[in-house]
DNA sequence: GCTGGCACTCCCGCTAATAGAGTGCCAGTC
DNA sequence: GACTGGCACTCTATTAGCGGGAGTGCCAGC
C-alpha cells in the first residue's frame, strides 16, 4: 500500500509539531492546529497504516506519535520545502563575517555564526591541506643546522614544520634550496606534489643532495602523512536545550564523541558539491551519535571544495531551517575564500 | 574559639569523603570510615562548632554536613599534603607527550593528557605571544602589492598576516624590508617591540617610509592588537560524571563559559611562578562558573612563565590529586618547552 | 471512504504512609 | 571538663494508591 497525498501531509503535521512541541503529537491535536479537513478519526486511520509502514511510532500505548529516523528521512526527501533565509538571518551572516582578519578569524566566526543561527552545536573544517595549492614555500634558518619550513597554501592556511639538516647550512644554500623548492612547488595541489617532491631530489645537483633528501622527507610528511584536518567547534552548550529529554537522557557520548576529530571528520567528511547531505540518527554511523542529526555541507571557492562544515544536533531538529542555514552559511564562506 | 587539630581533622575527613561518594555524610559514616577515635555524639559536637565557623553546612536539616567553599578553602590551604604522583600516572605523561612533533601538536597532547589523569575538563593557553621574542619575521609576496608577513616565536608559534602594500613592490624592496625589519626585532620580546617598531619607520629611507609604515603597522597589530590567545579545550565530558548533581542540575552555564575564550583566559591567567593556583567556587569571579573549582599552573622554561594550563571541575573535586597532576604536567611541558 | 461515538489503556500528578538517616540535646561517666 | 550513649525529633526519599486526562482502536452509520 503506497501513502496518498493526504497521509504524507499527516507526516508532515507530525514531524512540524513533534519539533516543536517536543510532545507527542495526537489526532486530536493534528486536526486543530492544521487545517487538514478531516476529522480526528481519519487522521487515526492514517496514523495506523505510518505507523505500519515504520514511519511514525507510539512511545507507548495510547501515547501520541512520534516520528522514527524513517519519518524524518522521509520528510527531508520529499516533504521540506527549502525554506528562505529571512533578511534578519542574511544581515547576520554579513554582520558576523564581516571584517575577519585571516583565516583562523573566518573559521571561528563562521563556526560561531553557525551555532548561533541553529541554535546547535556547529562544526567547520578547516580548508583541507590536500585540496589546496602551495602558494610559497619559505625556509627559514633557526640555527646553523636547522631550518623552518613555513608552507603557505592559497587558501591561506599556514604549516609549520622543523627541519634538522644534515650539517650546517649557509644562507647561499638555503637560498638556493628555497627557489628550487618553490620552482617546482609552487602552484601545485598538495594531493599532486608528492612525485614532485621526488622528482626535486633526484635532480638536485651531488653537493645539494643530502640536504635535500632532508627536505624532501619534511616536505613529504607536512604535504602527506600529516595532511592531519583541522576542526574548529562550537554551540555544545545548545545541547542543553530542550532539557535531557533529547539524546536519551545524557549528554555524555555526544560529548565524548564531538572530541574525537575523526568521528567529526566523518560526519562532515566525503561530501559532494552544492549539496547539503543529512544524516539522521545512525545513518552517521556512530554509536555513540544515535539520536543525533548532522547536517553538512561542503564549501569551498565555484565549485570546488576545500573543506566541510555542518550542525548536529537531536534528530528532533528543524530540518528545513537548519538545511538553509548551512547552506547559505557554506556559500558565503566559499565565495568568501574565492575571493582571497 | 579556634579550631582545635581534631576538629581539622573532622573537616578533613568530611571533604574527603564527601568527594569520594559525593553524599552528605554524617557522625556515624564518619567515625567508622576514619579511625578518628572518638564516639559519633563527640563528631557531631565538633561539627556543629564547624558549621557554626562557616565551613561545613546540612542541605537541610537532619542531614549529613558537606564542606562549604570555605570549608574547600581551608582544606586545600591548611589540611592538604602534596600527593606524589603514582609511577603509573609519571608514565602515563612520558608516554603521552613523547613523539610530540610541533607546538600544535605538544599543546593538543598536553590538554588531553590533562583532562585523562584528572578526569577534568581542561585548558591549555598557547605560548603566549607578548611574552615570548620574536624569533624570524618573514615577508612573502604574494601579489605585487600583497605580503604575508609570518612571525616566528621563540616559542615555536607562528603567526601569519596579509600585508596590503601602498604600491607595488619588487623583490628587491621585499628583501630590504625584510633585512631592517629583522635587524631590529630578532631576539626581542613582543611587549618590548612596539617602540622598536616606531624607531624602524622613523629611520627608515625616504623611498621606503611608505612602505615600511604600512608594514609596521600591521607589525603592530600583530604584535600587540592581535595578541589575542589562543586555547585548546578537552574533556568537557568528564562534566558529565557524577549525574547532574554537581553543577546545580545544569551544565548549560558552565558549557556557555567554556565557549568563552575570554573567561577561560581570566580563569589561567595571571599566574605566578611555581605555584599552582586554586580558585574554589566564586572566587572565580565568574557567575556561571559559581560551582566551580579551577586549578591551574603557568608553565615556561625554567622559572619563567609563557602560558597557563588548568583543568576546572566541581568545587567537590580531589583538590591533592589534581594539584599534584597539574604541577606535573606543567613542569613536564615547561622542560619540554625548554629543549627546543 | 469518512465520521461520531464509545470503551479501553496507560501515563502523569497528587496525596498519604513508611522507613531510614541523621541530628540535637541531655544526663551520666571517666 | 570533655566525652559518651541514649532518645526523641525532623526531614527526605521512596512507595503505593488513586483519579483525571489524553489518546487510541474499533465499530456502526452516513
Amino acid at each position: 500500500m503506497s501513502l496518498d497525498d493526504r497521509k504524507l501531509e499527516v507526516l508532515r503535521a507530525i514531524v512540524e509539531d513533534y519539533v516543536e512541541t517536543q510532545e507527542p503529537v495526537g489526532s486530536k491535536a493534528l486536526v486543530d492546529r492544521h487545517k487538514l479537513g478531516v476529522s480526528p478519526a481519519t487522521v487515526r486511520n492514517d496514523m495506523a497504516v505510518l505507523e505500519e509502514e515504520g514511519y511514525i511510532r507510539q512511545p507507548h500505548t495510547s501515547a501520541g506519535r512520534v516520528p522514527t529516523d524513517a519519518g524524518y528521512r522521509l520528510f527531508v526527501d520529499r516533504l521540506t520545502k527549502i525554506k528562505p533565509l529571512s533578511p534578519a538571518e542574511r544581515r547576520a551572516i554579513e554582520r558576523f563575517m564581516v571584517g575577519a582578519v585571516d583565516l583562523d578569524d573566518v573559521v571561528h566566526r563562521t563556526v560561531r555564526l553557525l551555532a548561533q543561527l541553529t541554535r546547535q552545536v556547529a562544526v567547520v573544517q578547516y580548508p583541507s591541506l590536500s585540496r589546496s595549492a602551495v602558494r610559497h614555500l619559505e625556509l627559514v634558518p633557526i640555527s646553523t643546522t636547522r631550518l623552518m619550513l613555513v608552507m603557505i597554501t592559497d587558501t591561506g592556511r599556514v604549516e609549520q614544520r622543523l627541519v634538522e639538516m644534515p650539517g650546517p647550512v649557509g644562507d647561499g644554500e638555503v637560498w638556493e634550496l628555497r627557489l628550487r623548492v618553490n620552482e617546482k612547488l609552487a602552484g601545485q595541489r598538495l594531493s599532486d606534489a608528492p612525485p614532485l617532491v621526488q622528482k626535486l631530489v633526484e635532480e638536485s645537483v651531488p653537493e645539494r643532495r643530502a640536504a635535500m633528501t632532508c627536505l624532501a622527507s619534511v616536505l613529504l610528511e607536512t604535504l602527506v602523512e600529516r595532511s592531519e584536518e583541522r576542526l574548529a567547534l562550537a554551540g555544545t552548550a545548545n545541547l542543553t536545550r530542550g532539557g535531557v529529554l533529547d539524546f536519551q537522557g545524557t549528554l555524555r557520548p555526544v560529548l565524548e564523541a564531538l572530541e574525537e576529530e575523526v568521528i567529526l571528520l566523518k560526519l562532515i567528511g566525503d561530501l559532494e558539491p552544492r549539496t547539503t547531505r543529512v544524516l539522521i540518527g545512525d545513518e552517521n554511523q556512530i554509536d555513540n551519535l544515535r539520536s543525533a542529526s548532522v547536517v553538512s555541507s561542503g564549501y569551498g571557492p565555484g565549485t570546488t571544495i576545500v573543506g566541510g562544515l555542518g550542525v548536529l544536533g537531536p534528530t528532533r531538529m528543524d530540518y528545513p531551517g537548519t538545511i538553509a542555514t548551512v547552506r547559505a552559511v557554506a556559500r558565503y564562506v566559499g565565495d568568501l575564500l574565492a575571493q582571497n
